[in-house]
RNA sequence: ACAGUUAAUCGGUCUAUCGCUGAGGGCCUCGGAAGAAAAACAUGCGUGUUUUAAUCCCGCUCUUUGAGGAAAGUCCGGGCAGCACAGAGCACCAUAGCGGUUAACGGCCGUCAGGCAGUAAUGUUUGGUCCCUGCUACAGAGACGAGGUCGCGUUCGGCAACCCCAAAAGGGAAAAACGGAAACGCGUUAGGUGAAACGAGCACACGAUGGGCUGCAAUUCCAAGUAAACCGGCGUUUGAGCGUUGCUCGCGUGAGUCGGAGGGUAGGAAGCGUUAGAUUAAUGAUAGACGCCCGGAAGGGUACAGAACCCGGCUUAUAGAUUAACUGUUUUU
């Protein structure tokens, strides 16, 4: 199923501090992509937690921003199951991703979308 | 009909497919976590094992709920929370004709007077007081001190005569008329200048009234973690520091306190129960249709803007639409 539900979001003042300390970065553009890769058994699944955030310092208003935020959300909601991939090994590679957007101007959903499976497909492929 | 003024209201709708927040119901142990109680067995007891399995959370499913007129700025007022609450003075901030309204307000309503804008409807702005302090350009002899004219008084000149004492030398006491490019005080008012000539006006001045301080990152609880020692300053009745919330006095308290270096924590819940209630933060995305505006058409546009403890106001941002009252111009009767 394609949802979001709310323990695939990250939260917690430490792990996102983690996650920007030790993640690994790229740009997708308009996006930069800060991800993370845990390994867990079948016995103890993780989840895959994401994070998307967009700036005050490059959009004042919050409307705006909400807005950003939400095409982001809907773009990795409807298309996370790049991430799944099957494994023969019975670890489960799980992921603490951070999109953060960072272009001046408001882009369109197809624009967000593109760069949103870019960024994803090159984190699964790794 | 057009243009305008004031007040009020609204500020997209529907369908499909996915998805989120909160609330409620149902389903499944044949998915995970936790596991009261009962029964059986083992046992001397403690206890252990097994079975049944209420209930709760996740899960699945159904129903339902979910941004604004400004949610914004954080500018006032109130609730709420914590600290404080003998007193006096100073400072600071706010208010401002009059009446009403309100839980309260610096808001709102009505109304009076003056200024400004407008043909008008109307809008906008000012409104305590001059005792103290300060300011009032240019012109003018002089601008809030006073000065000119005239009169009076005092000082000064006139001034040591007369008078008294004394043998004398000398000493004491002491006017008045009068005088002026003199000084001071009191009174007096003409003309000119000027917005204003002693009358005043104004605020930076003064008086009146009100204001304890800090704010939900308040505050409370749980969990986690703890640190004592060291170095330096000031102190222990010759009173440090703290409280009195900007300062001083006064009052209270009475042995620590301030700085350095170093170390620890920074999770959760309540606050926030609200016909929204989140906590890296829900209220959405995509597609289509319909409205509305611009345009001959193609086509384009559809604002400002997102709750974070809650109310009452103010201010600012807003495409456009509607209603009512009023004003002006033009036309027709």
């Amino acid at each position: 199923m394609k949802t979001f539900p709310k323990h695939s979001r990250l939260c917690g003042q430490e792990r996102i501090a983690a996650l920007y300390k030790n993640g690994k970065r790229f740009t997708a553009w308009p996006l930069r992509v800060t991800y993370q890769t845990l390994i867990s058994n079948e016995a103890s699944p993780l989840d895959t937690q994401v994070l998307v955030w967009a700036p005050k310092s490059l959009f004042k208003r919050a409307v705006k921003r909400n807005h950003l935020r939400r095409l982001m959300r809907e773009a990795y909601r409807l298309h996370q199951d790049i991430l799944i991939h099957p494994t023969d090994d019975g670890l489960r590679y799980n992921y603490m991703i951070a999109f953060n957007y960072m272009d001046k101007e408001e882009q369109p959903y197809a624009v967000i979308e593109k760069a949103i499976c870019k960024a994803l497909k090159k984190i699964a492929e790794k």
